[in-house]
DNA sequence: TCTGGGGTCCTAGGACCC
DNA sequence: TCTGGGGTCCTAGGACCC
């Protein structure tokens, strides 16, 4: 018998910097930005939530909720560094650790009640090996099955443990809303709703064959997840595998809807080079690359090409971008701009033998500006097409970050 | 409600090949 | 020549998660 824990951290992000500015504590707050940003909540604190803010609601509509919200921009190094202090924790647990996101965890405790004892003993142990090592408290879910786990350390949020021993799964999970299921979202919840299915254990009454025919391959997973099982979809696979990233992306929305093409075209370049050099430090290569536009209405649009060859190199990537971009740009007023990797490859990339100097070369000149990069900060150095406005803009905020006095000075030329 | 940014996985049509 | 079926790649879009 499998036996699965989940650990999700508490108001995760709003607990980090609670520690850092123990004032906040108790206190109404918003991270995600300013409460007139385009923007939206990255996390709530439980006071804020009281007044109905949530995470993924716009910023404006956060104020609106609740004026007298602290609203903090949020800084994701201190995330990353208590998500890695939790990691290590987890570690002296078992070796079979997966952080699913900055600020929650699986792990397989299979075969450690000898040594850890029985599930709530353990989970407990956890729970304060956690708070020792960071002050900050989780949420823990135990089960035969991933899934379950996960569904139990949500209902035990706040600060709570919750085991569901082997053959209750189907009574815990049965008075539970569909929408509980990870994977269950706004329009799957709909779908079922038009079937009279609102609670898991409706889903479980049903045959798998008319959720096969009326939801497809998902349906058929649905119907084992009303189970309490783990196959088909994420929680395939054993713990620990697979972490290589499958795409590496940038995105961003301008603050004011722009259609001005040196800005855009700006924006495309930067992007791109955040991309390639995120692919650097990965020793990644790409062979698609993707573009996303969004007009100022909201309509989303994409659009990839494959490359006969992977690459990290910058301009590749911005080449390719800006040639995407102006084939289906409309000319209207943009709100977002994109740029995606895909297809990604190990180690070296090919390229044909007459480019292979010259990338070469640009390999060189690619490490030693990431280096200056690693040392200033992204924004030192860049393109010369990607030194326009809006980054340029960047550049002078913050003078005490330069190497030397001119920013242009160290930009490249092509 | 005027709607971020980083991802994963799935679907579906068309091209192309055998 | 009025016409199959499967596999794989490419492209676009969408649901969902934190």
């Amino acid at each position: 018998m499998k036996s699965y824990f989940h650990l999700d951290m508490d108001a995760f992000f709003v607990s980090v910097e609670e520690l850092f500015d123990p004032s906040l504590k108790g206190k109404p707050v918003v991270v995600g930005g300013r409460s007139n940003e385009r923007g939206v909540v990255s996390a709530a604190s439980y006071a804020a939530r009281k007044f109905g803010v949530h995470s993924a609601m716009p910023l404006r509509t956060a104020y609106k909720l609740c004026p007298q919200a602290i609203f903090v921009e949020g800084r994701r190094e201190r995330y990353v560094e208590y998500s890695r202090k939790v990691y290590a924790v987890l570690q002296k647990f078992s070796p079979r650790v997966e952080m699913a996101s900055i600020d929650e965890a699986y792990l397989d405790l299979t075969g450690t009640e000898r040594l850890l004892g029985p599930p709530l003993a353990a989970a407990h142990a956890l729970h304060n090996a956690v708070r020792e090592a960071t002050q900050l408290n989780c949420s823990i879910g135990a089960a035969a099955s991933r899934l379950v786990a996960k569904i139990a350390s949500d209902q035990a949020k706040p600060h709570g443990i919750l085991w569901i021993p082997p053959g209750g799964e189907a009574r815990f999970l049965a008075t539970l809303d569909v929408r509980k299921i990870p994977g269950v979202g706004k329009v799957t919840e709909r779908n079922l709703h038009e079937c009279g299915i609102r609670k898991i254990g409706d889903l479980a009454q049903l045959d798998a064959a008319f959720l096969e025919k009326r939801f497809g391959k998902w349906g058929l997973a649905l119907a084992g997840k009303a189970r309490g099982e783990d196959a088909g979809g994420w929680f395939d696979g054993e713990i620990g595998e697979g972490d290589d990233p499958k795409s590496v992306s940038h995105e961003s929305t301008f603050s004011v809807d722009t259609a001005d093409t040196a800005t855009i075209d700006a924006m495309l370049v930067r992007l791109s080079e955040m991309v390639a050099r995120r692919l650097r430090d990965h020793q990644l290569h790409a062979r698609t690359i993707q573009i996303k536009l969004r007009y100022s209405d909201f309509s989303t649009f994409t659009r990839s090409k494959t490359l006969d060859h992977a690459t990290q190199i910058d301009t590749e990537f911005a080449a390719a971008a800006r040639a995407l971009f102006h084939k289906s740009w409309s000319g209207k007023a943009i709100r977002l701009l994109g740029v995606y990797a895909q297809s990604l490859e190990a180690g070296e990339g090919q390229t044909n033998l007459l480019e292979e100097d010259k990338m070469q070369r640009w390999r060189n000149t690619l490490a030693a500006v990431d280096k200056i990069r690693g040392k200033y900060g992204d924004t030192t150095v860049s393109l010369a097409a990607g030194m326009n406005a809006p980054f340029r803009a960047r550049v002078h905020e913050n003078p005490e970050n330069l190497p030397g006095k001119d920013p242009r000075s160290k930009g490249l030329d092509k």
